[in-house]
Order: structure tokens, then sequence, then C-alpha cells
DNA sequence: CGATTTTTTGAATCATATCAACGTACGTGG
DNA sequence: CCACGTACGTTGATATGATTCAAAAAATCG
């Protein structure tokens, strides 16, 4: 049940049997089917996902209600509304189940009682922080860097994965696009080649 | 001449005069005079640079040439091309000083031996990524979600100092937009109040 | 003060959004 | 097993908003 999540946490920092017994001591499972939520904006996000098995999206809603899909993640990506789990604010995105799911979730107590008793896991947080950060500051450079077209091309070549699993017009509102232009620009990449 | 780093370390994890001391030894110091570059795309970004005194611009070129900038730093903001430091390859993205600057510089074997030697510096690094996360996440999300207008009348409530310090046409190309039409924006906004 | 940079304004052009209709695939219940 | 309903993707016509190009006005700097 905990395997993705030790694989991932091993990425960076490796842990004995021990230390891993340790940390899952404090994790606990959840599953979710197909169209339930993980979270609601307005409520509090309570704990940080890392997805075992299953695809789920995020999105915010504008002040015209209209949805935008801010992340996908598949196994053994962490998603949460991390300002709302730090500094216990309501929260203010939405995250779905696309499939069903196997979560392994993290409490707020538990997060900081590993952070303090476990100079590892502090390090894990703080790599996969840099990390998401690096990837984060990537996606924002090819938003405001390239076209529309040139966009599309990186998010297959990047994200194959993602584009077999999700329905086209989520792919559009990640962009920002309607599913119109999307669709258009894919039968304009077909055509040039 | 280490005031401003000093007291952003203070602000997350609270350090005795003596840990001071021993974080310092491992700073240097740089001064830019305005239109000096603290990074050039294509070179190796060897340090992380906080701001003790000045302002600076990071952009980076898309396919035809043309510049995006990608984030302003004042005064206590930290930057560099993390991507680069971390994995030591060459840096995407530029950084210019807009004004003469004061900086204090972190070399990679520091950060890293400061990481090794003290867990307070790790926990601070662990914060300082993950409010920088947090900060671009909203970033993001307000650029996919809000009106140019709302969208300006926010940076200009987030951050009144930058508008006060830095060219409009610098702000437009933060935004995504040309100058002229930030500059329409504007006019749009002034009349509906 | 003169030179350069920055901002504003106007007109034409281009790209995406919007609105609407149609085609297709999929799954469910009759 | 078929028929229907729903969700998804495509295509077309029009409208909207930003870009581009050009020029003038305003502000800044030496």
């Amino acid at each position: 049940m905990y395997e993705v999540f030790l694989s991932k946490v091993n990425e960076k920092v490796s842990l004995t049997p021990q230390e891993e017994a340790e940390i899952i001591a404090y994790l606990t499972t959840k599953t979710l089917r197909k169209r339930e939520f993980f979270l609601k904006e307005g409520d509090l996000c309570r704990y940080i996902a890392l997805v075992e098995k299953g695809a789920l999206r995020t999105y915010v809603t504008d002040p015209e209600g209209h949805e935008h899909i801010t992340a996908f993640a598949l196994e053994g990506w962490s998603l949460g509304d991390l300002c709302s789990f730090l500094r216990e604010e309501p929260a203010t995105q939405n995250i779905e189940a696309l499939e069903d799911c196997e979560l392994c979730l993290i409490s707020r107590p538990a997060h900081e009682a590993l952070l303090l008793k476990m100079p590892k896991y502090e390090t894990y947080n703080r790599i996969l922080m840099t990390e998401a950060y690096i990837a984060l500051q990537k996606r924002t450079r090819d938003m405001i860097s390239l076209s529309p077209d040139e966009q599309y091309k990186a998010f297959v070549q990047v994200y194959p994965n993602i584009v077999l699993r999700v329905p086209q017009h989520m792919i559009a509102s990640y962009m920002g696009l309607t599913p119109e232009t999307l669709s258009r620009i894919k039968s304009r990449i077909a055509q040039h080649k």
C-alpha cells in the first residue's frame, strides 16, 4: 500500500527499513472513486496526499465561476493545497479524482512530528519543495514564452501518460484555452507534419 | 552588510549570534551597478543571491528572441537560477540589476556544507522553498483566472514598491502584455473610478 | 537644455473566444 | 442486443480583445 510513497522518498533520501516503518506509522490511506473530491475550496486541507494509484485534477474557480485546471496528478505525485495545509486557511483549490484512486495521506500533526523527529524527513521535504518549485517555474516560463502550439507539443512530450488518461478538454483548461481552440491547434499541428 | 540576510533567516529559524557568525563565514558579497548582469543565460549559476540593497529583474528569451520578465527582486528577496545552481546545467534565466545593488552570495559548496553542518540552515531552506512555491502557485493562479485589469490591480496592491521603482513596460512584460496594452488597461482602470 | 527613454494614442491586423451545430463513441436500461 | 442518452470532440461563422506598427507626447538623465 505504501510502495509508491516509499520509492518516492527513497529517491531523495535513502531510508533504512526501520526508518520506513517509522514514517509509515504516521501515514493513513484513503480511496476515492472517480468524481469524488479529495478537497473542495473553502474546506481546510487537512492532509497532503501522495497518489499510489489513479489520477486527479486540481482546479480553481475564477470570479465568474469558471473552472481552471492548475495541475494533474498521477502515481507518485504529491498534492494538496499547501497554503491551506500549512497556514490553516480555507482552501482555494479543488481536487477531484478522475479515476478510482488510492492515496496515502499525511496529516499536519504527523508532518510536524516527523519534521522534528527525523532529519531525513525534513531533507525529503526540502528536496520535494525545491523540485516542485523548479517544475512550476518551468511551467510558468513555458506559458509566457511559448506559442500555444509549442506549448501543447511540449506537454505531450513531457506528459504523454496524462494525454492518454485525461480528456482533451481538461488539457485545454490546463493550458488556459477553450476546448475548441485546442482542437484546432491539434489539427494545425497534424497538418504541418 | 549582512543585516537583511540575517533578518530574513531569523524570520524563519532564530539563530544565536554564534550561529549567525557561522553562516556569515560561508557568504560573500557582490555589488552590481545598474544594467550589470548577475547571470546570463548559458552561464552556470554559481551563486544564490539575497538582495541587501537595490532591485533586479529576471527574464528569459523565447524562441523568437523576445524577452519575458519572470520575476523582480527587491531588498530581502532571493534570486538565482535554481535549476542551474543545483544541477549544474547552463542557466536559462538572465538576471540584471535595475539599480545599483548589494548582494550577498552563497556558493554551491557553501550551500552543501551548511546543509550538512547546520540543521537550522536546512530548515531555513525548506521553509524558503515552500514559501517560494506557494507564492509562485498564487501567481500562476492569478495569471490563469484573472482578467488583465484585475491582475494589474492585484499587482499594484501586493507590490506597490515595485510599481514605484520599475518602469511600466517591464511590469507589462512581467504580466505577459505589450507596453501599449498595459497603458490602455491603466487608463481603463482610471476611468472606472 | 538637449538627447534618450518611456508612455500614450490611433488604426489595422491577427488570434482566440464565443455561440451554435454536428458527428462520434460509450455505457446503460429497456 | 439494440436504442437512447450523455459526454466528448470537431467544425464553421462571428465577435472580441490584444498585438503590431507608427507617431506623438511626456518624463528622465547627463
